[in-house]
RNA sequence: GCGCUUGUAGCUCAGCUGGAUAGAGCAUCGGCCUUCUAAGCCGAGGGUCGCAGGUUCGAAUCCUGCCAAGCGUACCA
């Protein structure tokens, strides 16, 4: 309908043209909106008042000619000027019920479209280095990824969902020696473990699981162990030397087989974990890409080499630099440090070429927004690899603060102090946390009070939605229990029956829904679906408490039904969307 | 210090490429269940859109300055 008015303006517009009243250069995009009072009619327009000027014409006088140009279309039942020379459309209520037909027969893809086209975009989010749980910090992002990858397919796209596991570096030697000191409190050894060392109780688990298997073959005396290592800070030492120092006598001490070994230990355990936990949390991706892959086919040095011979790479200080400034970087980046090992942007840099490799029309990477910082040298490495940075969105993603009650709960993974994803599903459930998560606009920050969230009594506007979907199911089944007939398409029929207040501006809403996903999906903003689900169940709640649906004469009846049956149609397509369930009973 | 982001009702937040009287939920107060689920509906109060300028027919939205908060500013990942 929206497509119809600005069809029908263009039209007028060029009639005006050839009148010489316009000329073509003034014409802006025309934008229709929707209007927001049902007093200015359906949709509006600010065409006479953009022009105005150029015309030399005063908006309403303008919009007046605009007015009389406009051919004439049965849908449209009125056009008025209004205000400071806004143009108002009036459409059909007849016209506008067609939507109930259309949502019936299109039933789950009512919504859908392909403004995509079938182009292939990747959509990488979450990536959490495998050194602990998800906590509920993740669960932001992978709830935004994972709506933003279904919105996108909604519209058309060939999304590929990604997450990238960070197993190589030095966080990921920290674990297997944090894990392998675990190990030895198993063999019955005691001694300080390290402040920055992972402490979590899961590298526990894995240790003792570890032991029960392999038994003491990995044990050395704790002397031994930590003879020669600069000391822990709590003693006046770096915490980092000492941590590092510990990396060092494991490997030695272990050989390269048995390092590697309680390294994968390590690795496995914890990744198996971070599945399941978004699985659970109806998370699913198409691929998972390890970093250390990169590492061991020479992706790395391919990378660094192109760099190269671009010119973008240059030595200083024994370090190998990416002249990254050059293209829009506050300033230059190690990529290979003075000790010879590549560095983590090295690592994304062959990461991102790889991506450009496989041919995806767009990429989207989904960041926590502390690492807002990063976004130009990984578009300045895109830029000297000859590729077009244009393709790349990085969406950023702020972490919840978590609350209880009014205390704010500090996380740390290395101490081992967080609320972890699991844990907040199995308090507030599935369909609570995506819900929330999803609820605020992505980047901006928030706040989650767990203890609101949890409590039983909460009052999660999740389930407002969902009784909305519900409660149509009830009404339904009543129909059912009470021997009324039903005829479909009788009630298609007798959609001009459908004229209160609460009807018309219900089909109304309807006719937005796919405006909406649209709009979501484009500007990876899932939030404004959330708002429009609440509306649709807001308006549909007062048009129950308002009216009667299984009244006697039959047609209204039918009616009335078909049209509560799309209403059920379209919350549910989009809680799908959501990922949340739609319950038929509350 | 510099850079990025953000300041909207008591609280948590919307506000579409600048548009008509700035909205919602929660909280507070007052109503509605012999009728399809009251996890609902109706109504009321609550605002200097951080502050000050500027751009124009028109600014919460764009520009500048100031104030405040968060993040970033590694040969960490």
């Amino acid at each position: 309908m929206k497509q119809k008015v600005v069809a029908l303006l263009q039209k007028a517009v060029e009639v005006l043209i050839e009148q010489s009243v316009l000329q073509s250069e003034w014409i802006p995009d025309i934008s229709v909106e929707r209007t927001r009072d049902a007093q200015h009619g359906d949709f509006a327009c600010n065409l006479a008042m953009m022009l105005a000027k150029s015309a030399k014409k005063s908006p309403r006088q303008l919009a007046e000619v605009i007015i009389a140009a406009l051919p004439e279309d049965a849908n449209v039942e009125k056009v008025e000027i209004a205000g400071p020379g806004f143009i108002n459309f009036f459409v059909n209520p007849n016209a506008q019920h067609e939507i109930i037909a259309d949502v019936l027969r299109l039933g789950s893809s009512f919504g859908k479209s392909d403004v995509g086209a079938g182009q292939k975009i990747q959509v990488e989010f979450v990536s959490a280095n495998p050194t602990g749980p998800l906590h509920v910090g993740h669960g932001r992002g992978a709830v935004y990824g994972s709506v933003i990858s279904e919105l996108l397919r909604a519209v058309g796209y060939d999304v590929a969902n990604e997450y990238y596991v960070n197993d190589a570096g030095r966080q990921m030697d920290i674990l297997a020696t944090s894990v392998w000191l675990r190990y030895l409190e198993c063999c019955g050894q005691t001694f300080q473990f390290p402040s920055n060392g992972y402490k979590g109780a899961y590298v526990k688990d894995i240790a003792r699981q570890f032991f029960d298997r392999i038994n003491r073959d990995f044990c050395f005396v704790a002397t031994e162990v930590f003879d020669g290592v600069p000391v822990d800070e709590p003693q006046g030492g770096d915490k980092e030397q000492h941590i590092d120092g510990l990396i060092t006598k494991a490997q030695a001490l272990l050989g390269r087989e048995r390092y590697a070994q309680i390294f994968q230990e390590g690795l496995t355990a914890i990744l198996a974990d971070i599945r399941e936990d978004l699985s659970a949390f109806g998370v699913d991706y198409q691929h998972w890409f390890f970093e250390s892959l990169l590492v061991e086919d020479g992706s790395i040095e391919d990378a660094l080499g192109r760099l190269d011979k671009a010119g973008h790479l240059y030595q200083k200080e024994g370090a190998t630099w990416f002249a990254s400034s050059a293209l829009g970087d506050e300033k230059d980046r190690v990529v290979v440090r003075e000790n010879g090992q590549t560095t983590y942007f090295a690592s994304d840099i062959a990461y991102h070429m790889n991506k450009l490799d496989r041919g995806f029309e767009r990429i989207i990477n989904v960041w926590g927004a502390d690492h807002h910082g990063y976004i130009p040298r990984v578009r300045a490495a895109m830029t000297a690899l000859g590729a077009d940075s244009a393709k790349l969105d990085v969406l950023l993603v702020q972490f919840a603060v978590l609350y209880r009650g009014d205390e704010k709960v500090q996380m740390s993974t290395r101490s081992g102090d967080f609320v972890t994803l699991r844990h907040l599903c199995d308090e507030v459930g599935l369909d609570a946390a995506r819900f929330f998560y999803v609820m605020r606009k992505s980047d901006q920050h928030m706040d989650f009070d767990l203890k609101l969230a949890t409590s039983k009594t909460n009052d999660n506007p999740v389930f407002y939605v969902q009784y909305a979907y519900a409660r149509i199911c009830s009404v339904l089944r009543q129909l059912e229990e009470k021997g009324l007939s039903r005829n479909s398409q009788q009630g298609l029929d007798n959609s001009a029956l459908l004229s209160t207040d609460h009807e018309v501006s219900l089909v109304g809403l309807l006719a937005q829904y796919p405006e909406v996903v649209e709009r979501s999906a484009l500007k990876y903003e899932p939030h404004h679906l959330v708002h429009f689900l609440r509306d649709l169940a807001n308006y549909f709640h007062t048009y129950y408490n308002a009216e009667q649906f299984l009244v006697e004469d039959a047609k209204l009846r039918d009616a009335r039904v078909s049209l509560i049956e799309a209403v059920q149609q379209c919350l549910t397509n989009g809680l799908v969307l959501l990922g949340v369930s739609s319950p038929e009973i509350m």
